[in-house]
DNA sequence: TCTTGACCCTGTAGTTGCTATAGGGTGCAT
DNA sequence: ATGCACCCTATAGCAACTACAGGGTCAAGA
């Protein structure tokens, strides 16, 4: 399977695999006469994975670590459990970090009178003087 | 007001506020004849401007748009509240975005019986035959 | 046989918004 | 004169890709 067939099945940009190749992520696969990268059903198991941890947020550096835990059948899960549960804290101080953001530009908004930029008060709180109390 | 000052009193970093500079957001300053820059009350008060408005999460880019509008000071404000409002659609998206990651990880997690890793429904979700039915 | 076109290769630079060095100069006090 | 806090420029690094530039490979069609 070459490279391109990878990536239209995986939904990966060709780009993002030599890339993952690159960091370590992905073994080297062997290589055809004509020095096309060769891939088999191990490399497509392993880039799907990587796919999967991504869309659910992880980062690079957790699903490095989430392959070298899979690639251990034998030994416990908690600490796959460990590395989910601290992606899901972070998820979830992000998701309140972005209310409290919502909340302060909403109201913003809401003050906004339509008029001139000199009575904005959008602008005004932006400004040097603006105290934010919250 | 030198550099050091102007980044206590804004909570910036002195690298930061060079990057600013250097990417034509705040204007070059004077410099002192030992090569100092040199900082005046309208820069104080662009540089709490940005800042605040990058604590509201705007991207640079839109910093720069609200800084150009905010100089016109008789026109209307309405460009503003375009900005603004495009940017609270933005906020939304990330969050619902975030919440339906959320809700697929912690499926996830509540399926790991923390067992051996073979059989770990975390590791078993993110394999290559792993259909995710959302 | 030659050429076209789709595919592949390496290597490097760009993206966003900073942050962190390295290797110096300035200014003031002791 | 020496120390120290502060300042200067220039460059490289971070995450996680993405986008070239400038080539090589391979199968099909004229
Ligand atoms: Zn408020
Ligand atoms: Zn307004
Ligand atoms: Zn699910
Ligand atoms: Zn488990």
């Amino acid at each position: 399977m070459q490279i391109g067939e990878l990536a239209r099945t995986t939904a990966t940009k060709v780009e993002t695999i030599r890339f993952y190749e690159k960091i370590g992520l992905l073994p080297e696969p062997g290589r055809t006469s004509g020095n096309y990268r060769d891939y088999g059903a191990a490399h497509l198991a392993r880039l799907s994975f990587i796919r999967r941890a991504r869309d659910l947020g992880f980062t690079l550096d957790q699903v490095r670590e989430l392959l070298t835990l899979s690639d251990d059948r034998s030994r416990s899960c908690s600490a796959v459990d460990t590395v989910a549960r601290a992606h899901l804290a972070q998820i979830d101080q992000k998701i309140a970090d972005l209310r409290a953001l919502r909340r302060e530009l909403d109201e913003l908004i809401g003050q906004c009178s339509q008029g001139a930029i000199s009575d904005c008060r959008i602008i005004e709180a932006l400004g040097p003087s603006a105290q934010n109390g919250h």
